[in-house]
DNA sequence: AAAAAGCACAACCGCCGCTAA
DNA sequence: ATTAGCGGCGGTTGTGCTTTT
């Protein structure tokens, strides 16, 4: 296993583990910003760094790839997060993609200190709004039928397009339609969906934000085609007032 | 002031899928 | 067709700092 690694010695004593230091830092950075990412299992012999290729490629992900946002999750990415969970559940790297800056570590921490404990409260809350949130998805689902029948022509032609922003953008319409198509995968969702709009009611579900946000993705793709080709940004939200904004830090674009 | 609880963050572990040999 | 190695992912743990009691 690891005393094979391909192509390389490797320290047969074991890797170092625990908090990284500066020095161990920069040997990192240098290797990465000579090789790029990737091959991490070779840091080791090109670097002298003893630490495995699993633990270089964490740090760097992580911790010291340029452009990661650094400091509170916003209100916004807040929203991103709730609204993205409520959607796929605990797809951490999944949800990453859609707030430049941030790590899957960084959302799964944030969610798990932010809402974990909110799941086993507010029951009541949570019944009285599942009749609320069903009456609205039934809405939203007759609506989507509609909609899907007037675009079928269109969407043929959009499957042709499929380079960066446009294909991503592509994949979380069909995740989100498939979300609506497919009860059972829906269902794994709602549980958790129930949860987060119960405590987080006023913000996301009066505001709009909820309903007007992901729901409505379709909506977003013209504005994003307008974006994309100046590199910018994935925009979230809907309707008139709530548009989260995020732009790409260090060239990240997905 | 001290202990306990809570929070934030970093890092490790185990599993899984992909790929090259 | 098989298999070993690698990278990626989600779950979990450890640690230090802050807030509360």
């Amino acid at each position: 296993m690891v005393a094979m690694m391909g192509w390389g010695v490797v320290p047969e004593q074991g890797w170092r583990k625990g908090p990284w230091t500066p020095e161990e830092d920069k040997l990192l950075s240098e290797y990465v910003k000579l090789h790029g990412e990737g091959r991490w299992s070779s840091v080791a012999r090109c670097t002298g760094l003893n630490r495995s290729g699993k633990s270089c490629r964490l740090r760097w992900v992580n911790y010291l790839r340029p452009g990661l946002k650094r400091g509170q999750i916003t209100p916004q990415e807040e929203g991103i997060i709730i609204e993205l969970h409520a959607l796929w559940g605990n797809k951490w790297s999944t949800i990453a993609r859609y707030l430049p800056g941030r790590t899957d570590n960084e959302i799964k921490n944030y969610w798990r200190t932010h809402f974990k404990k909110r799941e086993r409260s507010s029951n009541q809350k949570q019944e009285k709004r599942k009749a609320q949130i069903l009456d609205k998805k039934l809405q939203l689902q007759q609506q989507q039928e509609q909609q899907q029948q007037q675009q079928m022509g269109d969407d043929q032609e959009m499957k042709g397009v499929n380079n960066t922003v446009d294909g991503k953008i592509h994949e979380a319409q069909e995740k989100q339609e498939m979300a609506f198509m497919y009860p059972t995968m829906e269902d794994q969702c709602l549980p958790v969906m129930y949860q987060d709009v119960a405590s987080w009611e006023d913000f996301m579900v009066d505001d709009g934000i909820l309903w007007g946000g992901l729901w409505n993705l379709d909506d977003q793709i013209d504005h994003i085609s307008t974006k994309q080709n100046q590199a910018t940004a994935y925009s979230f939200g809907g309707g008139s007032t709530n548009t989260y904004t995020s732009t790409t830090a260090g060239g990240y674009i997905f």
